[in-house]
RNA sequence: UGACCUAUGGUGUAAUGGUAACACACCAGUUUUUGGUUCUGGUUUUCUAGGUUCGAAUCCUGGUAGGUCAACCA
């Protein structure tokens, strides 16, 4: 086998290859991806959808996307919409779009045979009447007085549920286990609540509707799924599910759970995304700071950059907060392979070559990628004024600077070696101009100069240049780790997570940019062109940096 | 004062009773017309106490620490 070196298997591709090795399913391994259509997918649902995907791949089985829309009130076909797109976008194809609430009538025969069994019930009980009952974790629970109805009564009785005949609230069906269970989901778990509200997709032909535990497990079964994985939260779900599985004597589906992604830096709950889009503290769901699928998008990231994070993440069973320096190093592993690179200068000081003919243009020759030389080149427009970055030049410029300063010398990207002259400063002490001199015979890939310089900085034209706006993105929280924090952890925003400059300028090969297209800013990072562009306007992103050696050793 | 899950460098993940390794991060150096990239090297690890064994990160027991569970949410 080619690839016998390979990796070693997680613990859950471990379970399948054993079930396979063993026989056990035949017929393939079948996954499947469960969302309920409530919100957005963020990356901690990124890693579910590559495990589940994954697994069924490197198994030769199949997945399912499956939209557990057992609850009509959170629900819409506005999530159902984005969530498709994601997982399209991520680069999976499943086998079957189905919802739990295809399986509505199924779900409801399977309810009345275990009423036939006589193991469930139909409870009159409030919810806090059976919250009052319930016990806690160390005492026992107590029989409702409702448990031991007839059967007859119990069917009667779910049928005028169904029917219609009883308000929200006033009954619910209960599965018959134990009130003293250790695990307080055994404690007569309930199965069917009513809830006289239109489902986004059956409309108003049911009232009553299967809770989680009644509609996960059954649905898994009726699709086949071998491998049903979920988030640790659930393990205490287990019995549950096997045990309706077992009662009902349907195919035999089994749970196995992995711990789920913490990412420093951010936060995943959809309570608390949801919070900081209600309070405008980002500007919706695919603001580029947040850890939403759409937003990462947007702000650049690639779906493979994405996969490779999943992959290198790995999977396990226990709390984990993973790096999100991490999730940045497969971005920039990725874009430093694709991502065309151009000039573009933020926050830009006047450069005026002194013997540098007034008027003359010259058109440069620059590669588009040295990472990948089939990429070819591109034209880029030099003249007497450029644009340079003005943390690229320095009054009294330190020993290890290697950028421009009186007397220094550096090459201008892509064209010649300039010696600086000397600089004009502002009222306010800035520096207001730079003029230096080129070396005619220093041109980039005809270098005849003999000259040897340390840096080498980027530039663009001020007569070619385009103007356009560039919001600087970066991590979210200040603090690493957003677990132990409450609703007040919007406190805790970077306050330099979004920074917004209104004039940088760029090469003008970049009116040609497509929104969302990845390139690389040379020495400043990766940037896609924002939606928010409009002809005139151009709005880019940072995707991520760069590296930055340098910065990291000015704060030594 | 319950049930269940978990414990390996700074962060993750391997090692499936036989030399604790890989990635990220960090630190050096190399390469470089991006202080990017590349390449090389380095620092840093088995929660604890017993037990089984020729041999334990791995198996057993106790302890400790962290997590999950008491929605008519999923």
């Amino acid at each position: 086998m080619e690839d016998s070196k390979s990796k070693s298997l997680n613990f859950l591709e471990e379970i399948v290859q054993t079930d396979i090795a063993e026989g056990k399913y035949p017929q393939g391994i079948f996954t499947r991806f469960p969302p309920e259509p409530n919100g957005y997918l963020h990356i901690g649902h990124a890693k579910s959808i590559c495990l589940n995907f994954g697994l069924a791949q490197k198994f030769g089985g199949k997945t399912n996307l499956r939209f557990d829309d057992t609850n009509p009130m959170t629900e819409e076909t506005e999530y159902v919409e984005s969530i498709k797109s994601d997982v399209a976008w991520l680069g999976f194809q499943w086998e079957n779009e189905l919802y739990a609430s295809n399986y509505f009538e199924q779900i409801y025969q399977f309810a009345v045979e275990l009423i036939r069994k006589g193991l469930a019930y139909v409870d009159d009980s409030s919810a806090e009447e059976i919250a009052a009952l319930k016990g806690t974790p160390t005492t026992p629970g107590t029989n409702s007085p409702f448990r031991d109805r007839s059967l007859d009564e119990n069917l009667a009785l779910f049928a005028s549920m169904r029917n219609g005949e009883f308000p929200d609230g006033a009954k619910v069906l209960r599965a018959k286990i134990d009130m003293a269970h250790p695990n307080m989901h055994m404690r007569d778990p309930l199965m069917y609540r009513i809830r006289h509200v239109p489902h986004h997709r059956t409309g108003n032909q049911w009232c009553i509707y299967p809770m989680y535990d009644f509609a996960h497990g059954q649905s898994d079964s009726m699709e086949g799924i071998t491998h049903s994985i979920c988030t640790l939260e659930f393990d205490v779900h287990r019995p549950l599910y096997d045990w309706f599985i077992n009662k009902l004597e349907i195919f035999p589906s089994h749970q196995y759970e992995f711990a789920r992604l913490n990412l420093s830096h951010t936060v995943m709950s959809k309570r608390k995304l949801l919070q900081m889009v209600n309070e405008k503290v980002v500007s919706g769901w695919d603001d580029p700071r947040m850890p939403t699928i759409s937003a990462l998008r947007r702000r650049g990231f690639t779906a493979a950059s994405i996969r490779n994070f999943c992959e290198r993440i790995g999977v396990a069973k226990r709390d984990n907060l993973i790096d999100i320096s991490l999730l940045e190093f497969c971005i920039r592993e990725d874009l430093n392979k694709i991502a065309d690179r151009v000039m573009a200068v933020m926050d830009p000081v006047k450069l005026i070559i002194t013997n540098y003919p007034e008027g003359q243009t010259e058109d440069l020759l620059i590669e588009n990628n040295p990472e990948d030389l089939e990429t070819g080149k591109r034209v880029v427009p030099f003249s007497r004024e450029l644009y340079i970055e003005r943390e690229d030049f320095m009054v009294e410029p330190p020993k290890k600077f290697f950028r421009l300063g009186p007397g220094l010398q550096v090459r201008l990207k892509g064209a010649y070696i300039i010696s600086c002259e000397h600089f004009e400063l502002n009222a306010d002490g800035s520096v207001k101009e730079i003029h230096a001199s080129y070396i005619p015979e220093s041109k980039s890939g005809q270098d005849t100069s003999g000259i040897h310089v340390k840096g080498t900085i980027h530039w663009v034209s001020i007569p070619h240049a385009i103007q356009a706006e560039v919001r600087l993105f970066d991590r979210l929280l200040i603090v690493e780790d957003a677990s132990e924090l409450g609703d007040d952890f919007v406190k805790f925003i970077n306050p330099e997570s979004l920074q917004v400059i209104e004039s940088a300028f760029v090469e003008p090969s970049l009116a040609q940019a497509t929104v969302g297209e990845a390139m690389q800013f040379i020495r400043k990072g990766y940037y896609c062109l924002d939606r928010d562009s409009k002809p005139g306007h151009l709005v880019f992103n940072r995707t991520v940096t760069l590296k930055d050696t340098w910065a990291k050793e000015q704060k030594k």
